[in-house]
DNA sequence: TTGTACGCGTTATCAA
DNA sequence: TTGATAACGCGTACAA
């Protein structure tokens, strides 16, 4: 249990000062060249780590960034870490890493304690029960920076980097309207979370601008899970057969892949009888025997943006809060009925 | 930037001293209860948040975990995190997440600044081109638990959370023998990285067992990826067709994908030509034209039996290190021609 | 029940 | 070039 050598401890075995101690180590140019030899040496023999601890209660600065996942083992959000990583690494910013499992106290609490340890700045994606309440507007104010991403609270003024989930629910919409579905049904993510909702816009935008009614029937509400999409297709398929749609489009893969799973249970084909697409271009959406078409986000992308414009925020007082939205891509496969 | 509110200032607003508002806000008994009142009340209104630097200053703990990973996107990591993350939670401590993108000079210097940081524990899974030298030796005297998961370094006396590579590689060897394949070839992983040499010995047991022999240009050395995987097969389909293996056991599934792809483009049918198996069990073996057969690794019970000994070991002095493997499941699917 | 002094490891500031 | 002092925010130990 070697405890921590200290400035003072390689001082008193060198007969210097702390302070010179402290100069020579952080290569400050007011040092003796040979003093500084003889710190360094010492320091090195007797296993000096420099306490950051120390260091960020006089600096007020700790080079750390927390991050706020819903979810780790979403595949999304490994390649989101992975784009934040990629810009902190080089900025010199070390990642602290909370997990909120998709409940908001525990999103809450990860914030709070965040906050207690100082970091510089704060990334958010929020949970399916984060809502918009007093907590939230209480943290645009709190001097520590806020960035969002991919799920967000809308209209607090901090600025959130998301894919442009509206457009691309649209577009895929429209793809399947211009193949001719006319029944099209949407298995609707939570409300309260934006990309719910949004990519439920983008899924009426299109349906209104090609003058197709939206039956309040055809859509079913699911989470981000399969067993969420599962269910919901259920409950479409207990409809009386007329009304079934001829395509579904849902609000992630993982529903989607529920609701597949829905189909085949009643003995339907896809994309047959009912085509189907997802949302977010799942590892897995490739791979199934009728390969899902989808929209493929830009994981990677949305967190080295985030990122980016967190350090600005953390580093620049000037820097104003604003929306970035990264662009999708339509991945077109079989499970439309294209190929 | 209201900047951050310290006990002094709540203690100056009240007419009190910094250590009864201190007192209160942390619920000793010797408080009075009105003061109490009046203390968390100015708090809250003050927004308060306690300087957790300055705590562990004092107390010399941090209640955080640096943890070390070499690839986040992979899918086997995100798991073990979730299942650190789960322990860690539940213990109060939190995760200082860093890559080391399969560099071991980022490795170092991630644990470096994790000792800066006053980590209470470490965890590592070592990158592909680490090598036991005296950096790691010197880690075990440095007062700060260390625990390796997964990709291990041996024979320092740390504490090692790994599943049991050599057997699962030798049970899934043995199978292949069991069917009747005789010229079984190796994709072989780095041998400076523990899953790699450990997997190797359990396929060379398996051969050595079943008295057949070893062929060294059956073994082709891959990293842990794709193309390492389409690199070392294409090697070994350049050998004359004669000593083509009749099947052949990868490293891990992601080498097994790409060796697949360099079959298929030789114009080989899997499994009737040439049967493969993997080891990891990638969310993808299983959606593959041809299921592959593989090992599953219980990656979330890594990242939680690491986690809880990581833990055990900052908590009491008496822990001592140990060895712990997780126990592999064998997945037979299509690719070994079982199905 | 409340307050004062001191130390945790470091750096900024001013003096020598 | 070097050193002494104070301060960052908090908690322990002791005194009032």
């Amino acid at each position: 249990m070697s405890s921590n050598v200290t400035l003072k401890q390689i001082a008193k075995e060198l007969g210097l000062s702390a302070m010179t101690v402290s100069r020579a180590i952080n290569n400050k140019d007011n040092v003796d060249e040979k003093t500084r030899e003889r710190v360094l040496a010492k320091a090195k023999s007797m296993g000096y780590t420099p306490n950051h601890l120390a260091k960020s209660l006089v600096s007020q600065k700790t080079y750390t960034i927390g991050v706020v996942i819903p979810e780790i083992s979403h595949s999304f959000f490994p390649e989101v870490v992975r784009g934040i990583e990629e810009v902190t690494y080089e900025k010199n910013y070390q990642l602290i890493l909370t997990h909120s499992a998709e409940k908001f106290e525990r999103e809450q609490s990860a914030i709070e304690t965040l906050r207690s340890k100082r970091v510089d700045g704060i990334m958010i994606s929020c949970s399916q029960t984060t809502r918009n309440n007093s907590f939230y507007k209480n943290l645009t104010n709190i001097g520590v920076p806020i960035v969002f991403f991919d799920r967000c609270i809308d209209g607090i003024g901090l600025s959130c980097i998301t894919v442009n989930d509206k457009t691309g629910a649209k577009q895929i919409t429209q793809h399947l309207i211009n193949h001719g579905y006319k029944k099209i049904a949407h298995l609707r993510g939570p409300q309260g979370v934006s990309i719910g909702k949004k990519r439920f816009e983008g899924f009426k935008e299109a349906l209104s601008e090609a003058h197709l009614e939206l039956d309040e029937k055809l859509v079913a509400d699911t989470g981000f899970q399969e067993e969420g999409g599962y269910e919901a297709m259920k409950k479409i398929l207990e409809l009386p057969k007329e009304e079934w749609p001829d395509a579904v489009m849902a609000v992630n893969d993982p529903a989607a892949f529920g609701a597949i799973e829905a189909i085949k249970e009643a003995g339907l084909s896809i994309p047959d009888d009912i085509a189907i697409v997802g949302f977010s271009d799942d590892i897995r959406a490739e791979l199934l025997p009728v390969p899902l078409t989808t929209v493929q986000q830009p994981a990677y992308e949305v967190g080295k943006k985030a990122a980016q414009k967190l350090i600005r925020l953390v580093e620049d007082d000037e820097e104003k809060h604003e929306n970035i939205e990264v662009l999708t891509e339509l991945m077109i496969r079989s499970s439309c009925g294209c190929k």
